[in-house]
RNA sequence: GUGGGCGUAGUGUAGUGGUUAACACGUCAGGUUGUGGCCCUGAAGAUCGAGGGUUCGAUCCCCUCCGCUCACCCCA
């Protein structure tokens, strides 16, 4: 085999389009349902955006990102997420002059260099939406209320929601300072993975899957417990607006968890990561929150943000595992199967004249018998296939025979006449 | 970056230190004269991942590399 898709990208192939089709559908639909508008951003940015919007010290920015330098010296990074950029843009065309917030939708691929594995890929696909201008509660309700439906009209069941508040500036310098001591007077007790992670990623420890790791995360200081008087008062009512919430929505399972913590540096107060709950792997399968810094730091006014990002791949992995029904690929209506040249040629035109017509036709391959045409039209799965040969022809007919058994008719070589005999009250599919 | 598993036709698999590497599905063709699905027959299709070594001889044993995959890490 001469050449391979590169190591962590995949060909999605007709086969697998329904399933996608699917999961775009329905993100869009959700989508416009709670009046978030499509937005697409370049695939490749400054790469100066994302050092500053994801973070320096994160291992995205560190040792995932795809960057090159192009021709006029310009550093520049294929994406690895999609808030950087919509942010920038956000700022770029003035969006603070429209109605605030702004609700913003994508659906796009993302680039990071990292060890394939199950629902993991260097280019995979994300649903995110990001509400900016609003500091509101009420917001991340609308959020997390989008999260959940996106998930559950995707036909996923047993999902589970989890939520945190991390503070910001304000309070995290202080949580942060009482979480290294607690963990540097258990330090015996930790393994060496998590020590390095002490250093350079704190709040990472209370997410560590070690047995060791958690027992201590359990008792370890908790950042509810070190917001400040705003932030405090803005978790108390998120959490009332979402109990409103979960009168509409009853299967709405959220549990509070101190470890929620996220990995992006920009998040602050509010966050949430929606996972299946045979939790194995790459679990999360949609993740998100505030970051109310995030416009300061690329450069803009203070302008408060929130929003989510969802994994398609993964999503899909999850909608096959649970065997969730999707729409099929779409009906062939009619294949042709022509006998002889001035047949063949006959069958070509009324055929381009058919699809005129808004149908779906494809010419059986020439130069086969009628038999293997035939069965080209049956592997097809043709609603029906129409006959010409040169008797057809000499009286100015065709055989329509529909392929699902049903009785072949006799129909005038015409467009008009074959499109309305095909969509007649015979046909149930 | 670290570790485990695996690499045989398009796909899924079987197999053996020694003449033509097997099976299923798929593809194409045929089962007479212009009609699919089932069935039957046939054909095409594999340098047995690559390179090196052991051996009289390697797809099979050993080494290296490459690729795929799973997990860690990290994250959607």
């Amino acid at each position: 085999m001469p050449f391979n898709a590169p190591r962590g990208t995949s060909d999605i192939l007709p086969g697998d389009q329904p399933l996608w089709d699917h999961v775009h559908r329905t993100a869009e639909r959700v989508a416009r349902q709670f009046a978030y508008g499509r937005i697409d951003t370049p695939l490749f940015e400054t790469t100066e955006l994302f050092a500053r919007g994801v973070g320096d010290e994160t291992d995205i920015v560190q040792k995932e990102m795809y960057s090159f330098e192009d021709h006029g010296g310009d550093s520049i990074t294929l994406r690895p997420e999609g808030t950087a950029a919509v942010c920038r843009a956000y700022l770029e065309h003035g969006m603070s002059n429209l109605p605030q917030p702004v609700r913003l939708f994508y659906n796009a691929p993302m680039f990071r260099y990292e060890r394939p594995q199950a629902g993991r890929f260097r280019q995979f696909h994300q649903f995110g939406i990001e509400a900016i201008g609003d500091p509101s509660p009420q917001v991340d309700v609308e959020v997390i209320e989008m999260g959940w439906r996106f998930v559950r009209e995707l036909g996923l069941s047993g999902v589970t929601l989890r939520i945190n508040s991390i503070g910001d500036a304000s309070d995290r310098p202080r949580y942060v300072k009482d979480l290294k001591a607690y963990y540097e007077k258990h330090i015996d007790s930790l393994p060496k993975v998590a020590r390095d992670r002490l250093e350079r990623a704190p709040l990472r420890l209370l997410d560590a899957k070690e047995p060791e790791c958690q027992d201590l995360a359990h008792d370890a200081p908790k950042s509810l417990d070190y917001l400040s008087e705003e932030n405090a008062r803005h978790w108390e009512e998120f959490l009332g607006l979402l109990d409103g919430l979960k009168l509409v929505y009853p299967d709405l399972n959220y549990t509070v968890d101190h470890r929620l913590v996220r990995g992006l540096d920009y998040y602050t107060r509010t966050v949430f990561e929606i996972e299946p709950e045979d939790a194995r792997g790459q679990s999360t399968l949609l993740a998100g929150g505030r970051y109310d810094g995030l416009m300061e730091k690329l450069g803009g006014p203070p302008t408060p943000g929130i929003g989510f990002a969802a994994g398609l791949e993964r999503l899909i992995l999850n909608v096959q595992r649970q065997e969730v029904p999707v729409p099929g690929p779409p009906v062939l209506d009619i294949v042709t199967v022509h006998l002889g040249e001035a047949a063949q040629a006959r069958a070509a035109q009324l055929a381009a004249a058919l699809r005129l017509e808004g149908l779906s036709v494809v010419n059986a391959p020439a130069g086969r018998s009628m038999k293997a045409q035939m069965r080209y039209a049956n592997q097809a799965s043709a609603r029906f296939a129409l006959i010409i040969g040169e008797r057809e022809i000499e009286r100015g007919v065709a055989a329509l025979k529909p392929l699902d058994g049903g009785e072949q008719v006799e129909v005038p070589l015409e467009a008009s006449a074959i499109a309305a005999a095909v969509s007649g009250p015979a046909s149930t599919s």
